[in-house]
RNA sequence: GCGAGAUUAGCUCAGUGGUAGAGCAUUCGCUUCACACGCGAGGGGUCGCAGGUUCAAACCCUGCAUCUCGCACCA
């Protein structure tokens, strides 16, 4: 640091810093480096969606990666962050088509067709889909690069495959035709998880509809949508409903559609527990086709199915001529119109209901049959049983702290594993997994990992199908026919092959049945690359369906470190070995379903054994006032415009100080300003400590603590209270508490008192030279300094990498340090440890000296307090006079001297009595006068010591109240008992140092 | 409807039985030789409401109110 700019420039330090941890490898996860003294410690990204670019989340996210990431390498841990992304079907294979859109190269994606899209889609992403991971290295964080992983990399494309045909060998995975949610914008079936119930106003319509048998009775019905009509195929009530028991049985002329002649329009008047009394009229029309509840009560009763909405939601012809062509939301206008008209309609009454929204692509869903993929969980019992409840941590039967390994852990094993921070997350978990519903895992879109199924229509017998696969699969020089997941083959929808060597054992039976062809579907799902194509050449045709991406994401802790399924190559793969299980996971709340909780179900299944250890769920990031960001609302700042302006360490400090744990964070661009004055004030603190080291002082000196200070020895004591604080911070994942206790130590303790006080043992103009006995405390002193900032450097890395690194190298702190303990890189120093008990004896540090220096401090601020409530010039040095209550040295007075800016501070004998009239303070230390001269406003003091007065007599009437009552000395722990004592003592020594003050001042 | 969380200074939040705290904002003063991205000194709270337990409650219990978030959902 020989150019040391008066304010903190983070710019050029922060890329010359990154590019130099990248260059020398810093991030980089070494598994052979992992041992029983260097353990591993591993995080995998919440791989971002390729399409995206950088949000205020991704910032707290990351951050708080990061810090993780650094601090476990401080500790010397082998470290993986492990980055990437996913391909996020839906929302990129919109942008790319409407990419294509807008510049007038297609009109519909069958323009240009599945094929070709894709590849274009690949072209965008080869392009574009880098973008993200660039901005984290703005951000300052510290992934292992060359370990980036996407979700549709072949290698990880092949977990997907080898995963899907496993459990679809296990049955797990089957296909079924069901009521999906339909998402009418991205014509794609989504699952339960992606469709969020919003509040609509819309209408009750009610409308009349007669009985077949008994002309002129109506029955009353109300409904929510009117459009639908045409796909009711009965009409039910409650069995136990009075009003309607009677017409069970009996037939209604449907109401729409009105083109139709009435006989075609009766259907019949059901019974189902279903129905409601209350609710509406207790009459309810069923619609099989475009309602969950419905269709069920048309499976009870089987009624038929009359499907009246294409994909886009638009009526299809059945629905009438009336509505037939129409948007749904349009015809549902339309068909009110028709009911009105045709007089049937009762009435039309404002209503509120909820309705599924497509998540992604914010339109109500459409209950739709249709032909779908699902998968039944696998290892639900496990993954259910292995998140700690918050119950049974508070009874503490869980293992402790962060990372932390437990080798009696056992698949099965009852006990949890795995731990949520903030635990209340947990009980969420295990209420989903209770009542878990089979997963919707296919969607009709180009982009993603393809079903890997085949099927033929039957032409060829399944004798001949085997033969053609036979050779492909011996043909294929990688992949063995031992290969036991590679196949499963069944024969309209029954298992008949589970594997390659089910397999060989039936073409070797020469078992008859393998001669079926004609209506016999033969089904192949199978991973291996030449089997698919020899599918192919067969006339089999592939699944045209993809998976939903979480149907990648949640094989992300294993896939990405190169699992192959093979249990022998997995149990030599070191990364995996190293580093699986992960030993954090940070994400947000909203994917605990998504991802978090299939990651762990995946874990058990494939690993057998959890995914991570522990998981850090993060706060929304909102506005000031309390808003969600959102780009329609503008108030999402770009978080490459606050580095730009602040410096990244300033936004990570920022956003880590406002993001108290579970807490969703309230984000105002003045914390980063914060962050940013906080940096600033680091960088001084350190220039300051360049300024005073004089010329033969060396750097981090030895200290000798025989020449300690009651301020050294204070701010030891502050820095180690420091050190406690922020590792148990860590411990519980508190990180705004950590930056909490790094501020008030280093702003509050160091930089307040202890660098001012140290000021009265540097030279400087005025003061001259020092005696050689001054000069061993100056030079002590230093030693001191070097030793705090030292610490509060390393302490700070992870929240401030950049700056840290800086002065680290810049204060010649790094000098004799090896280069893997801080040498090359703050990165890899130790973290700091707090004091021993004998180091603690061996600095002489305990409360007396703790309370001596703060006894002082607080001498200063009664001084400070005086002189300013007696509206004295504040730039004139004035002469106080002390009376000490023990023995002061001199290097001690000098302190007060020069905190109180005095021109002098006079020590007077005990016996010493100060003329009427002269205003003081005092505590323990002593009795504080301050002589004053000429005209002074003696009113604000005096009011001041009033006010004062009264609180502290209203204080002591209050411990006095307490100590009176002889039940409180009875039952009151003795120790409570001498507290309550002393404070009375302490009040009422303020009360005689108030009253005295008040006396002293002239009337 | 079921469940969870929140309610403490103007704002954002710490504080799980024993003297109500921090940062920011605010007021006032200061070109004090590291820093005005700074320094110093102040003001500001019946801890959401009502009961209860206790010698003692912001904290434990009960009820209520308001807000937020999950889950479920009746047309």
């Amino acid at each position: 640091m020989s150019e040391i700019p008066k304010a903190y420039e983070p710019q050029s330090v922060e890329t010359k810093w990154y590019d130099f941890w990248l260059e020398h490898q810093c991030f980089t996860a070494d598994p052979a480096r992992v041992s029983a003294t260097r353990p591993a410690y591993s995080i995998v990204i919440p791989p971002p969606n390729v399409t995206g670019v950088l949000t205020m989340g991704h910032v707290l996210n990351n951050t708080i990666q990061d810090i993780l990431a650094r601090k476990a390498r401080m500790e010397g841990k082998e470290v993986l962050w492990l980055p990437g992304t996913d391909h996020a079907g839906i929302a990129t294979q919109n942008v790319v088509e409407k990419t294509l859109k807008k510049a007038g190269e297609i009109k519909h994606r069958d323009d240009l067709g599945r094929e070709a899209l894709v590849a274009k889609i690949w072209e965008w992403k080869e392009k574009y889909g880098g973008i993200i991971l660039k901005q984290l290295r703005a951000l300052g964080a510290s992934c292992d690069w060359t370990r980036t992983r996407f979700t549709m990399d072949p290698e990880y494309s092949r977990c997907v495959q080898k995963v899907f045909v496993d459990l679809y060998k296990k049955g797990l995975i089957y296909r079924g035709k069901r009521m999906v949610n339909w998402c009418p914008a991205s014509l794609t079936a989504l699952s339960d998880e992606e469709v969020v119930m919003k509040e609509q106003k819309g209408f009750m319509y009610h409308f009349r509809v007669e009985v077949v048998e008994l002309p002129g009775t109506f029955l009353t019905i109300a409904t929510t949508r009117p459009e639908t009509i045409p796909a009711d195929t009965a009409v039910a009530v409650n069995p136990n409903d009075p009003r309607y028991q009677h017409l069970v049985g009996n037939h209604v002329y449907r109401a729409l559609p009105l083109d139709v002649p009435k006989e075609q329009r009766i259907i019949p008047i059901i019974a189902d527990e279903h129905v409601t009394f209350d609710f509406g009229t207790g009459v309810l029309k069923v619609t099989p086709a475009h309602d969950k509840a419905d269709y069920e009560i048309g499976l009870r009763h089987k009624l038929p199915v009359i499907d009246i909405l294409t994909p886009d939601g638009k009526m299809t012809a059945e629905a009438g001529v009336d509505l037939a062509g129409l948007d749904r939301f349009v015809a549902r206008k339309k068909a009110h119109e028709i009911l009105e008209a045709a007089g049937t309609l009762e009435k039309a009454e404002p209503y509120v209901n909820n309705v599924g929204f497509s998540e992604r692509a914010d339109v109500p869903i459409e209950p739709r049959l249709s032909e779908q993929w699902f998968l039944k969980y696998p290892s639900v019992e496990e993954s259910k049983a292995c998140v700690a409840q918050p119950e049974e941590r508070s009874a503490g039967l869980r293992p402790g702290a962060v990372g932390e390994m437990d080798d009696s852990r056992r698949i099965g094993d009852r006990r949890s594993e795995m731990r949520f921070y903030p635990d209340r997350w947990a009980k969420v978990y295990d209420h989903w997994m209770t009542g878990i519903q089979d997963w919707c895992i296919s969607r009709q879109l180009w982009w993603g990992h393809r079903i890997p199924v085949w099927q033929n229509s039957g032409e060829m017998s399944l004798r001949e199908v085997y033969r053609h696969l036979l050779t492909a699969v011996l043909e294929a020089d990688n992949y063995g026919i031992e290969n036991q997941a590679e196949f499963s083959i069944r024969v309209d929808g029954s298992l008949i092959v589970t594997d390659a060597n089910d397999f060989l054992g039936k073409i070797e039976s020469d078992d008859k049945a393998l001669d079926v062809r004609d209506f016999h579907q033969v089904t192949v799902c199978t991973a291996h690359e030449n089997a698919a194509a020899c599918l192919e050449n067969i006339g089999f045709t592939q699944d045209p369906d993809v998976l939903d991406t979480w149907f990648s994401s949640w094989l992300w802790p294993f896939a990405t470190m190169g699992w192959t399924d093979d249990k022998a190559t997995d149990a030599k793969n070191p990364t995996l070995k190293a580093f699986y299980p992960t030993t954090d996971l940070v994400t947000g709340p909203d994917i605990i379903f998504f991802w978090v909780a299939r990651m762990i179900m995946a874990g058990y299944e494939y690993m057998g054994d959890l995914p991570f250890r522990n998981v850090y769920f993060t706060g929304i990031i909102r506005d000031k006032q309390g808003r969600k960001m959102s780009k329609s609302l503008g108030n999402s700042p770009d978080p490459l415009d606050l580095i730009a302006k602040y410096g990244a360490d300033a936004l990570r400090f920022g956003v880590m100080r406002a993001a108290p744990l579970g807490q969703d964070v309230l984000f105002d661009e003045q914390s980063v300003e914060l962050g940013r004055n906080f940096c600033n004030k680091l960088w001084n603190a350190c220039r300051f400590r360049q300024m005073v080291g004089t010329a033969d002082s060396v750097i981090e000196g030895e200290i000798n603590p025989a020449l300690l200070t009651s301020d050294d020895q204070w701010i030891l004591l502050r820095l180690d209270q420091a050190i406690r604080e922020v590792t148990q911070a860590f411990t519980e994942y508190k990180f705004s508490d950590a930056t909490a206790t790094l501020y008030r130590c280093f702003w509050g303790e160091y930089c307040d008192w202890y660098v001012e006080a140290s000021k009265a043992a540097f030279p400087n103009a005025e003061r001259g030279t020092r005696s050689a006995e001054q000069e061993r405390l100056a030079v002590n002193k230093l030693a001191v300094m070097d030793f705090v900032l030292g610490n509060l450097l390393r302490l700070f890395h992870p929240f401030l990498p950049f700056i840290t690194e800086e002065l680290w190298h810049g204060m010649g702190y790094a000098q004799d340090l090896p280069d893997d303990r801080g040498g090359k890189t703050l990165m890899f120093a130790t973290w700091p440890k707090a004091f021993s008990d004998d180091e603690k004896a061996y600095f002489g540090l305990d409360e007396t000296a703790d309370r001596v220096a703060q006894a002082k401090y607080d001498l200063v601020s009664l001084g400070r307090t005086l002189r300013r409530e007696l509206k004295l010039d504040p730039a004139k040095k004035l002469k106080f006079i002390l009376k000490p209550a023990g023995e002061l040295p001199p290097a001690e007075v000098e302190v007060l001297k020069l905190l109180l800016n005095a021109e002098a501070v006079e020590l007077v004998a005990p016996d010493w009595t100060p003329a009427k009239g002269t205003p003081s303070a005092g505590n323990l230390l002593g009795e504080l006068y301050l002589p004053t001269t000429g005209l002074i406003d003696f009113g604000a003091e005096r009011a001041r010591l009033t006010k004062e007065l009264e609180t502290i007599r209203a204080e002591i009437a209050k411990v006095e109240t307490k100590l009176a009552n002889p039940a409180f000395a009875q039952k009151v722990p003795a120790k409570v008992l001498e507290e309550h004592r002393q404070r009375l003592v302490d009040w009422q020594a303020k009360e005689k140092q108030a009253q005295t003050g008040l006396e002293n001042l002239p009337t």
